[in-house]
RNA sequence: GCCGAUGUAGCUCAGCCGGUAGAGCAACUGAUUCGUAAUCAGUAGGUCAGGAGUUCGAAUCUCCUCAUCGGCUCCA
């Protein structure tokens, strides 16, 4: 009988009989905690517990709780959800159904709308099918088979999925459970018994294959746990994030407001926030002039045909804003590179004069769908730290990594942790071939200089160029692109902008669009999120507030503010005829770093009691002896 | 832009099967003058998102518009 040699846990080997199930082998090899494998490893390859094994090498368990293992249970609660629907809703058409991060969706298609009850019904057909503890069966069949299998039953997306495959796949597997058959390459839970926690969350629309010009499906969003209590954990996780959502700090920290009023997408900043805007626009100048860049700025309206030239008339029209003066087209910026360009151009240059490095905290404005406007995250109007860097082709890969190493600080400042992509050309682009794939290996050579990690994200890079994105999270852990180098080969072009090197010869620069935060407006949400409100020291438009005792200390407490103001300390005063608790409280909900009580001593001894956020009171001290600590610890960035 | 949900006082939310609006907190006024997360009392506050319709009568039912929320698509 043909063996199987298989590495067992304590590290030597052992033979057993080709064809053994993998949680056989499991078990007979020793390894513990079976009961929480969903599925195996067999040679690096995810498997049933259930397939047999017919090779050498290593057979591993995966736990419910690890990460593939966690993604296989999820979707497994997938198919089971799927089966549910169909019980409940005959005549819904099911599509595509995989597991994501922290959780699962399937999409269906169904003439009528699922409701939140109907969730719930779902989720108590899932609960039947589970508690019946349907094994998970896997078989292969031919790709034809499947095409007819699935046609019969009127299965149209899936069948739209199979005649798709590469023509050399000639077999697909089968994945049943209960009477229920999907497509499905698997692996996947033993049986339905194997879920334990899980939970319908919502239903929303998506179109079939991510493609706006295709059907309109619903998908219905879960997660799942190895157990109800992590299950419990993760939802409890998601209140607490809601509670940072910037969009209810910025009322409750009165940062700034989202007027109806005003119209969707345009953001007031009320003195706090616009207080935190300065603050980090300071640090932008000073940041960019110490690394060679030269402040600069562009109108907000530019006539028409330069927009034409630049070629955003023909590729960003629909996104821009015109108006008319003095019966002249003008379009109102959504990007700040032409006045950019005609600084360039205003001067003949110099190889010598390069790199051109102009920055401009440039407000623009973009016309955004609707459905897509989110808070300070996606507004309508806002205000990137934009550069333009005008540089020769042999300056490229340095400024690169200069500007790589510019956000690599920026965000240890702001204390982010932050993913990289690399967008490749769009199906809708200018330039030719020979640029877009210079430009490309200009940015992935830089990447790879730094040895910095990144992902390729295909054919998502600006029509006029390749670009590298830099993604922080929200609370709710969806990702924001911040900081982006963009490469461009056309806007030279297009503006004819020259350089004579050293050659005597005229040639044709090069240029990057770059930002570091990106739009200081989503930098900002990304960040009140990132601190839930306690924003560090430095940043707090409100370093410290004074809260007197009772109305006798108000002089004394005024004394104080004036001193702190002259000492370049942001303080204001709580001076009203409330009880000394209830200003603390309120200082704290308003997460002011310094609460500086001022009673009797302080008044006696000439000094403030500061109490730090955390609650720790630091003792009685005099007002420049603060006023040195808040300068000491805003340079240290705490 | 598309799918779905939602829209009642500054905020959080009640308001049943249609009979003309309510709470807590906040605000304001007064009393109180208080030492590290909520002092007490009183007052005021709403074209029930906007518009049209059904009805004797609409916050409630229907339609349209606007906005917000969750996704999709798109993007800083």
């Amino acid at each position: 009988m043909k063996q199987v040699r298989i590495q067992l846990p304590d590290g030597g080997k052992a033979d057993f009989p080709s064809g053994m199930s993998a949680r056989e082998i499991l078990a007979a090899a020793g390894w513990k905690d079976l009961e929480n494998a969903v599925a195996a490893r067999v040679n690096g390859n995810l498997v049933d517990l259930a397939r047999p094994v017919t090779e050498d090498g290593n057979v591993e368990p995966v736990a419910a709780n690890s990460k593939e293992g966690l993604a296989i249970l999820r979707h497994s609660t997938s198919h089971v959800m799927a089966q549910a629907v169909q019980d409940l809703f005959p005549g819904v058409k099911v599509a595509i159904g995989p597991s994501i991060e922290d959780g699962f969706y399937y999409d269906f298609e169904y003439s009528d709308t699922f409701t939140t009850e109907d969730l719930s019904r779902i989720e108590g057909r899932m609960e039947e099918i589970i508690s019946r503890d349907d094994s998970f069966e896997r078989r292969e069949i031919s790709r034809d088979e499947a095409i007819r299998f699935f046609r019969d039953r009127g299965e149209t997306y899936k069948v739209e999925l199979l005649e798709d495959l590469p023509g050399d796949v000639a077999a697909v597997s089968l994945y049943s459970q209960g009477g229920y058959v999907d497509l499905c390459r698997g692996p996947h839970v033993p049986s339905t018994g194997t879920i334990r926690a899980f939970k319908l969350l919502n239903v929303a629309g998506a179109y079939w294959r991510g493609d706006e010009k295709n059907a309109m499906l619903q998908r219905i969003y879960g997660t799942g746990f190895g157990t109800r209590e992590e299950l419990g954990d993760y939802l409890t996780a998601m209140e607490e994030a809601k509670k940072r959502d910037h969009r209810r700090l910025g009322r409750e920290l009165d940062l700034f407001q989202l007027n109806d009023e005003v119209g969707p997408g345009l953001i007031i900043f009320h003195p706090k926030g616009a207080l935190l805007r300065t603050i980090i626009e300071d640090w932008e100048r000073k940041e960019h002039l110490k690394r060679g860049y030269d402040i600069v700025q562009g109108p907000q309206i530019l006539k028409g045909d330069l927009w034409k030239r630049s070629g955003h008339f023909d590729h960003y029209r629909e996104n821009m804003y015109f108006t008319e003066v003095d019966k002249e087209i003008y379009g109102i910026k959504p990007m700040n590179c032409i006045a950019h360009m005609l600084i360039y151009k205003s001067k003949i240059r110099s190889y010598r004069d390069l790199p051109l490095r102009y920055f401009e905290l440039g407000t623009v404005h973009r016309h955004e769908k609707t459905g897509v406007l989110h808070g300070l995250l996606r507004a309508r109007q806002f205000t990137q730290d934009d550069a333009h860097i005008l540089c020769t082709p042999e300056q490229l890969n340095d400024e690169i990594k200069a500007i790589t190493g510019f956000v690599d600080d920026a965000m240890k400042v702001f204390h982010f942790e932050y993913e990289v992509e690399l967008s490749t050309r769009p199906a809708k682009s200018i330039g030719t071939d020979e640029d877009w794939e210079m430009a490309t290996n200009a940015l992935e050579q830089s990447l790879k200089d730094r040895g910095m990690a990144y992902e390729i994200n295909a054919g998502d890079g600006a029509f006029y160029g390749p670009k590298i994105d830099f993604k922080l999270k929200d609370a709710l852990k969806r990702k924001w692109q911040c900081a982006t180098i963009q490469c461009d080969f056309t806007l030279p072009e297009r503006f004819d902008l020259t350089y004579v090197g050293a050659d005597g010869e005229r040639h044709r620069p090069v240029m990057l669009h770059r930002v570091i935060l990106g739009a200081i407006e989503r930098f900002m949400g990304v960040l009140i999120e990132h601190y839930g409100g306690a924003l560090p020291l430095w940043l707090s438009p409100v370093q410290a507030r004074i809260m007197t005792v009772t109305d006798r200390h108000i002089p004394y407490g005024q004394e104080v503010l004036r001193s702190l103001l002259e000492a370049g300390v942001r303080a204001e005063g709580d001076f009203r005829n409330e009880k000394l608790g209830y200003k603390i409280r309120e200082g704290q909900n308003q997460k002011i770093p310094f609460m500086l009580v001022v009673g009797d001593r302080e008044m006696e001894s000439k000094t403030v009691s500061p109490r730090q956020r955390d609650g720790e009171n630091l003792g009685a001290m005099d007002v420049a002896g603060f006023a040195g600590l808040v300068r000491e610890r805003c340079e240290r960035n705490e």
